[in-house]
DNA sequence: TGTTTTATGTGAGCTACCGAACAGACGTTG
DNA sequence: CAACGTCTGTTCGGTAGCTCACATAAAACA
């Protein structure tokens, strides 16, 4: 199944490139593992290599002095690993872990850089997802700060599910709590209301998810807001957006 | 004060071009003047102009539903606003509001735009400025998520007084909440604690800084990474960095 | 099978910050 | 001078999340 064949088409990115420019670009990765809880790289590696996962999910991850690792955002097939060599810098400002396993076109670092200098157009797309990124991240620094845990976490599921494609997911109080920078009680806690709620259901490491209306109640707006910003910077080159996420309601 | 002929080698990013490109680039600026208060860009405004400042502060703030602004970054002559448009937006996704009065060097979006895509060492430049806007990001994300609000203060006032060159600052403690993300009277509580270890005193508007080493311990870390995530990233190009900040201790 | 490891749930006490309301102190303007 | 608006300081009750400690239960392993 992890054959170059299999992998076209299958990065929701790339898909905002034209079939022939897509073709040359995917001609140029290879097709790459992503076993679970691998560290792809860490603070201060040089980037050997660009990722865009086809299935998986991929954690990008801050630490700053004094505190453990935090999330910053999930990355799955609707995006791309290592944006900072976008920028010209070829080195990692964060740690990325696999916490779904699957696999992942990556290309070279130097022929990424060369597709990117000599087709405007993947500059254009791969730039307006920076964008994408950075705006999510302004979001992120506002959310950590305002909304409650509860609401947090269901957002973090509900990210999860859309860059897993699945109801269940596999994934621990500990990491999730890792994850949101806070204790594992308080993720023991968020996770019993939203389970009492009937939204999820969890065991020993498994998540069901039950309700994804009511999660999406019961997260902060943040979620909506990026989905909104996503579909509407990368909406007008990425043609298959739809298939992104299941975008029922999308709103002003 | 405000001619052009005064304005050449006052914006320290700009100063990381050769004499002869940045030359080409300020005939190319006009300068305008920065009056406390002023809104210069609002949440989904087209791009028409790109800032560099020269004196004063301008913050950058992001609204999210159902919360108050909060401030995302501080931009003073150390770098540009509006780096959307170094990304292909052409639409500002925050709000700026000039927090002390000062001018600056203003381009128009397209002859910006032409600009970059002609002169590479400009494109770097300005990618690197991006990156550093990117990694601050993160860094503020869990800043807001894990810091004292005390250490968060303090962390604010040594960016202001870097930005504004000057040991006393005129900002009332409301603004400082709506930037924090906080009530007035958690600005004031930490400001207490901030004058009773006489570091800073604070008089109806007017904070005066006595004591910058001390406020240094009393910030968060954050506030040195940030400085040294600048010096590192644009520290090769740009060659008068020290002239930036003040940097009396940057460490590993 | 019993033992250990891993994952989740509960409790009590603590701290930072919130919400609201109010008091004082300074500056400006009539 | 008096009146008013602005800025800062304080108080009280409430809550989210923290620290620490411990309980329970499923899975893994011997």
């Amino acid at each position: 199944m992890s054959t170059k064949q299999a992998a076209i088409g299958s990065n929701q990115l790339l898909n905002g490139l034209n079939d022939s420019l897509r073709a040359q670009f995917i001609d140029l990765c290879e097709v790459v593992d992503l076993t679970l809880g691998e560290v792809i790289c860490n603070l201060g590696d040089t980037i050997h290599y660009i990722y865009f996962p086809i299935e998986g999910v991929i954690s990008w991850e801050k630490q700053i002095a004094d505190s453990p690792y935090l999330m910053i955002t999930l990355i799955g097939n609707e995006g791309m690993l290592c944006i900072s060599l976008m920028l010209g810098i070829n080195i990692t400002p964060c740690r990325a872990v696999v916490q779904k396993a699957g696999f992942a076109l990556r290309i070279a670092a130097a022929d990424f850089t060369n597709q990117v200098e000599q087709n405007p157009e993947l500059n254009t797309l791969l730039k307006r997802y920076v964008f994408v990124n950075y705006n999510q991240l302004m979001q992120t620094a506002a959310c950590n700060l305002f909304h409650l845990l509860e609401s947090r976490l269901a957002k973090l599921i509900l990210m999860f599910q859309d860059r897993s494609q699945s109801d269940e997911l596999h994934i621990t109080q500990e990491l999730l709590a890792q994850m949101l920078g806070v204790r594992r009680v308080g993720v023991t806690k968020a996770a019993g209301s939203l389970q009492r709620k009937n939204f999820i259901s969890y065991s020993r490491g498994n998540i069901i998810i039950h309700d994804r209306q009511g999660l999406k109640t019961a997260s902060c707006l943040c979620y909506q807001a990026d989905k909104k910003t996503y579909a509407r910077t990368l909406g007008s080159t990425v043609s298959t957006l739809k298939n992104v996420f299941d975008d029922d309601e999308i709103f002003t």
